[in-house]
DNA sequence: GCCAGTATTGCAGACACTGCAAAAAACGCA
DNA sequence: TGCGTTTTTTGCAGTGTCTGCAATACTGGC
């Protein structure tokens, strides 16, 4: 059993999930999320109704792909960088270094990200990600990885890694929207720049 | 046509809809929510399936019926007191209040909202609350009710405002998980001194 | 006691999603 | 190449939320 050996039958599956989700997020786009079935979604990548949902556990699941990988990215290069550079440096850089990738591929995220903020479920899948996020970010402020609330130090960490969270999804809604005429990177630098004060230092 | 005139009709209807409400949230906590059929609670409350569609727009509208007056008390509060006394003060009290609210009325609110919190479903509605909130203080802190991102003081606004609706929730959750024990106030007032450097002045 | 407006209800149907078991395909190996 | 094993695909039946529609029951005012 060696470490890295794709079978011809995994890459086969991930050729048929990727073909899917590339199906379901092209008719997102033309018709709108609840206007689209996943019956028309299976039609049009040319399975059964009964094969998406081998592939993705639900509707919306097609839409966040590859967050999780992302996710855990943002997780290690924030609990790198805080050991050197301090919580906020470390924040900063793992932010930034997301919203380049978003800028980066501001073609397909853009209305990726219009669409799950238009989306109530969506949303909701999206607050996932977030509260990891949060996580992640207490966990450089902390030193922990768990903090408990009972513990005051721990609950002004919490509520600046939320804070910060929040901040972002505005800056990243203001990107999407198209409202502003910035890259994400300097929108993100910039609230980052506001929430400095609530950083130890 | 008299302003206040509320119709025998209009009291039947407000009692059953409430009727309905309790009930629900009777199931809700005894099985859980997901394990609630709407069938069961249009049966335990005595009227037909279709009959609680005529009073709640879904299954989980039932747990957020009071919300939106509470919502107006908090807009117009935070509206009226930033005129004389600043912002932060004005979101302080509007916290506080709230706050106070939901430590009188623990025993009843602790279960709704960690029900609340612990379904996906339900947390995408409160987001929409959220963003009320938001709103509120945003036009708070800016003088107006709709503020343009393209205006940088806007932005600092709009994410101050939404870092401290985070933090509020963090609060409130360690509140409902009696993770501490403090009252909800206490904890909005230590929250709020976190995020007072984001005021001005 | 009748009439108009309102509320309740049943019914059929769309859609997301699940469990189960059969059919089809791919794979490994002789 | 052929065969048995494993995986994948699929159909089918069913649950649960929610909607539109039309019939029925009811209420309040006259």
């Amino acid at each position: 059993m060696s470490t890295i050996e794709p079978t011809l039958r995994d890459l086969r599956r991930r050729r048929a999930r990727s073909e899917i989700a590339a199906t379901a997020i092209a008719l997102f786009q033309e018709h709108g999320y609840d206007a689209t079935t996943v019956d028309q979604i299976a039609t049009a990548a040319l399975v059964s109704p009964r094969t998406f949902y081998n592939y993705f556990s639900s509707k919306d699941d097609v839409l966040f792909d590859e967050v999780d990988a992302g996710l855990d990215a943002f997780r290690a290069q924030v609990a790198a960088d805080a050991a050197t550079a301090g919580p906020f440096e470390a924040v900063r850089r793992a932010c930034v270094a997301v919203a380049d990738h978003l800028d980066a591929h501001a073609e397909s995220e853009r209305p990726r990200l219009a669409l799950i903020a238009s989306v109530a479920t969506l949303r909701a899948r999206d607050h996932r990600t977030d509260q990891a996020l949060v996580d992640a970010i207490e966990a450089a402020l902390t030193g922990h990885d768990d903090a408990d609330p009972a513990v005051p130090e721990h609950r002004r960490a919490r509520a600046v890694a939320a804070a910060t969270i929040a901040g972002l999804n505005e800056a990243t809604s203001w990107w999407t929207d198209g409202d502003v005429d910035r890259t994400l990177a300097a929108l993100v630098e910039e609230l980052l720049d506001t929430l400095r004060p609530l950083y130890p230092q």
